[in-house]
RNA sequence: GGGGUGGUAGUUCAGCCCGGUUAGAACGCUGGCCUGUCAAGCCAGAGGUCGCGGGUUCAAGUCCCGUCCACCCCGCCA
């Protein structure tokens, strides 16, 4: 009982084989007398064909069959008669006519159809996740995950990369996110925290001397989900020592193209286009835009600080700004649909949305009746607006405009169907801040991580005039999506205690914290830096799908559990008391 | 923690605004017919805790309140 090919292997050159396939009962079509067969494994669909005149018990055996049975089924390979061929199938061309058949299994009735363009709500396809699996444009995203990873692996072996393993059993580290804890039952009220990344380990690796390093490796982080977030997720993560940021972001371009080129054929251009962090937000009104399309962000407050539009001149007034962009060909929107688009803004934080036609009949705005000629000439020119388009402004304070029109960006690119779904673009977006102040909790606090290098003009200035210190590090964005980020960091110990003064973490408690990263740099750290890629994100990307949960085998729901196996669950009082854990749970 | 969408047959949905007959459709399932289909076709049939709890009413799938679950978003995610 051998297959002697899959299920998607087999050809017209393969006419008159004698053939074993083993598969799930696919479709059935049962016309009486001829019984049609897809037969389906990981690799494709064969037309099996019983007939009654070739072997009736076959025949017969084959009228019980229902969907989902694994099959062994021994035949003939056979060309399809003409005009029966099918063209959407790879093995279309040919089938194979049955003369012995084994039922390996029976299933009972489906929850639901396995097919690709399934309707059936999330809920259910992860409760029965392993028939949710069985669709093959589920299982052609793993797959693709799986060739990124061996295209990784190859590229960075082939790099002199060594892939080193990190502990899942670490401990908390203070700032970040929340930590996933697990109680030490040998060491009573204490708690390893999972890792949110391996960030020091690969520090420490680099003082060990590996010189290069790479992981593909599970992070864990306790926050809230989203589409693109899971708590347990996989990073590509790499270290390197003897090198600055240009080193880091051109391997990782080199390795971008690789996988690419590996797993689509696909060329990617390079270099990979770069924006400062300013910039970006200025330009695109994100730090991670998505610049397959235009439609940039124009900074209008010059040219409206005299205006007559008080919620222009007032905002202006308090030190806020006033930014539009240009709806090219928007014109044609009705007076609904733009109250969608100020219902939208409104919801992205902004008070409203000012906004202006250019139709052939002249220039049609709630607002122009407060501005003058001049002005509307002005505004105009800047955002370059022709007939058709849709002008629309947005005035606050900085960080709003920013925010709404960003993100207002991104919809009205949706809504004019700029975006290329076949295209991939890069871009590094470089120059962060090395520190960002915390408005809530009244401190600085570095914008990356604590070990991030600042650039070595700005180290002078980083207990004076910390917010104007720059880092060394780098995030690398593709059609919009934060897939990667790192730096170089800091090997010296008098400036990682800077680091920590800067953001006060106090000297005791960085050395209980950090103590052993401390003591290490003290014993001949070399310079070195690395990146780290959130591989969901990017296959995710590379898959066409939007949710994360369709290229993970096993995913959670956004309540974080596991609707297959009912995770997380109670554990039996024995459990808790060997762990020393009483549980306090407050109920409404 | 907050805002939003959804939950009716195994599945996907309609019915809900405007309460009133036996809660419908398609697909799937069961049985029958059928020798070139590939979403096979035709005929017949079975199948419902209208998410759950409470309230209003002569009467609730439909109105009101609460609650649970899934998803999207904000906060959060160095």
């Amino acid at each position: 009982m051998k297959r002697t090919h899959t299920c998607g292997e087999l050809r017209k050159k393969d006419t008159g084989r004698k053939v074993t396939l083993m598969g799930w009962v696919h479709r059935r079509r049962d016309h009486g007398g001829l019984i049609f067969i897809d037969l389906r494994d990981r690799d494709g669909i064969t037309q099996v064909v019983f007939n009654p005149s070739i072997d009736s018990e076959v025949h017969k055996c084959a009228h019980d069959l229902k969907s989902e049975y694994v099959l062994s089924v021994e035949g003939d390979v056979n060309l399809r008669p003409e005009d029966t061929e099918n063209p959407n199938l790879s093995t279309g061309e040919i089938e194979v006519i049955a003369n012995r058949i084994d039922i390996l299994n029976s299933s009972i009735p489906l929850p639901f159809i396995i097919e690709d363009d399934t309707g059936v709500a999330e809920n259910l396809r992860f409760k029965y996740r392993f028939l949710d699996l069985r669709r093959s444009n589920i299982q052609k995203n793993l797959i693709l995950r799986h060739r990124i990873t061996k295209a990784v692996r190859n590229f960075l072996d082939s790099h002199g990369f060594i892939d080193i393993e990190t502990p899942f059993l670490t401990r908390s580290t203070p700032e970040g996110a929340r930590d996933y804890l697990v109680p030490s039952r040998i060491n009573p009220g204490l708690f390893y925290a999972l890792p949110q990344s391996p960030q020091l380990f690969k520090q420490l690796l680099m003082i060990s001397g590996f010189d290069k390093y790479y992981q593909i490796v599970k992070c864990f982080r306790d926050e809230d989900l989203r589409s693109d977030r899971q708590p347990e997720f996989t990073q590509i993560d790499l270290e390197m020592s003897f090198v600055d940021m240009e080193d880091v972001m051109n391997l990782t371009e080199e390795l971008m193209a690789n996988i690419f080129n590996e797993t689509k054929g696909m060329k990617i251009d390079r270099p990979f286009p770069r924006l400062s962090y300013q910039d970006a937000l200025d330009r695109f009104g994100t730090d991670k835009p998505d610049i397959r399309y235009g439609l940039e962000l124009k900074d209008l407050t010059d040219l409206l600080t005299s205006s007559g539009f008080k919620v222009f001149t007032d905002a202006i007034g308090i030190g806020g700004k006033v930014k539009g962009i240009n709806a090219k060909g928007l014109a044609v929107l009705s007076r609904k649909e733009i109250d969608e688009l100020i219902e939208k803004s409104k919801s992205y934080g902004a008070k409203g949305l000012a906004w202006m036609k250019l139709t052939d009949k002249g220039i049609e705005s709630p607002i122009t009746k407060f501005l003058s000629d001049d002005s509307i000439k002005s505004i105009s020119k800047r955002l370059e607006a022709e007939k058709d388009d849709l002008l629309l402004f947005v005035a606050d304070t900085l960080a709003v405009v920013t925010e709404a029109l960003g993100r207002l960006r991104e919809d009205i690119a949706e809504k004019l169907n700029l975006i290329n779904e076949q295209e991939y673009s890069f871009v590094w977006i470089i120059d962060f801040p090395l520190f960002e102040y915390n408005d809530d909790e009244k401190r600085l606090e570095p914008m990356h991580h604590p070990f991030t290098s600042p650039i070595d003009e700005d180290i002078p200035f980083i207990e004076p005039e910390p917010l104007k210190v720059k880092a060394k590090a780098y995030d690398i964005v593709l059609n919009g999506n934060e897939i990667g980020g790192g730096s170089i960091r800091i090997h010296r110990k008098d400036i990682q205690e800077k680091m920590f003064r800067a953001i006060n973490l106090g000297e005791e408690e960085a050395r209980t914290k950090f103590g052993f990263l401390l003591d290490a740099l003290e014993y001949g750290a070399p310079p070195h830096g690395g990146i780290a890629f959130g591989l969901d994100r990017l296959v995710m990307i590379m898959s066409g799908v939007d949710t994360i949960r369709d290229i993970i085998a096993f995913p959670k729901t956004q309540k974080a559990t596991c609707l297959l196996t009912n995770a997380p669950s109670d554990v039996s009082k024995d459990q808790l008391k060997e762990l020393h854990i009483k549980l306090d749970i407050h109920k409404i």
